[in-house]
DNA sequence: TTATTTTTGCAACCTTGTTGCATTAATAGC
DNA sequence: GCTATTAATGCAACAAGGTTGCAAAAATAA
């Protein structure tokens, strides 16, 4: 079993990921960063952070992946919320209370769930 | 407003996403059709099929965008129904009777929506 | 059948994400 | 604090998904 080490780009990418109120994408990341470290860097360090269950993945409508802290899950995750996809100001973000309801058929075995709505967030439709 | 034209690229497409039992990405497509057409066209097919409305877009979970046919939906859309990923087979599908409840926050506006779970479909997880 | 306009194919390009390998930097043990 | 070990980084190169410009080819309208 690896031991993870305590890097400078590892702190740095997981207090930008904290401080952020929206998901971000390794491009984002990287255009805050500013050449602080290498694009490999910020996948590798985001692939550790997300083994070490300190952040969750979001596959955003158009296909990119962004990242964002776990905050309501403490000991075991539950990421059963719903994510909220900004059309016009891009941001995604998590509805952290809101949980759907479904019933599926039984044959089916859940491991995973990746729900995202999109329209306009409370900012862009006022 | 341009007008489409029924050509044997987009009959060929279209037929190949009708006859389909599970969404399929534009590289599934383009394995179909092994050189009826160029990449290129396969996507901008999908495109005017999207516009048209005769197909519908979903998000695969590690971000390839598969197509699938609108089928419940006659003369509006509705595609508030769940996709079903399948870990092992790969295959995404649409369990077209499954729309699932949830509450959102007034603020929020919603136009899309975009609902997937991953884990074992019927046929692999027996 | 011809004129017009959409589609196509091709080449080139961009973005996201991954891999191999040598170098650099954390950590554990002394 | 110093050294050995091993993880993390940077760099180059690559792969897949997707887009764009432009000339040539095919549908349609007239």
């Amino acid at each position: 079993m690896k031991k993870t080490r305590t890097t400078k780009a590892k702190l740095e990418i997981q207090e930008l990921i904290a401080a952020s109120p929206m998901a971000l994408s390794q491009r984002e990341i990287q255009n805050t960063l500013e050449g602080t470290c290498d694009r490999v860097t910020i996948y590798r360090v985001l692939y550790r952070l997300l083994d070490e269950g300190l952040i969750h993945k979001i596959v955003n409508t158009d296909g990119v992946i962004k990242y964002a802290s776990c905050r309501s899950c403490t000991s075991k995750h539950d990421h059963d919320h719903i994510h909220f996809s900004c059309e016009k100001c891009q941001s995604v973000t998590c509805l952290e209370g809101v949980a759907p309801s479904y019933t599926l058929p039984e044959a089916y075995k859940v491991t995973e769930m990746n729900f995202t709505l999109s329209g306009l967030c409370p900012q862009c439709s006022s």
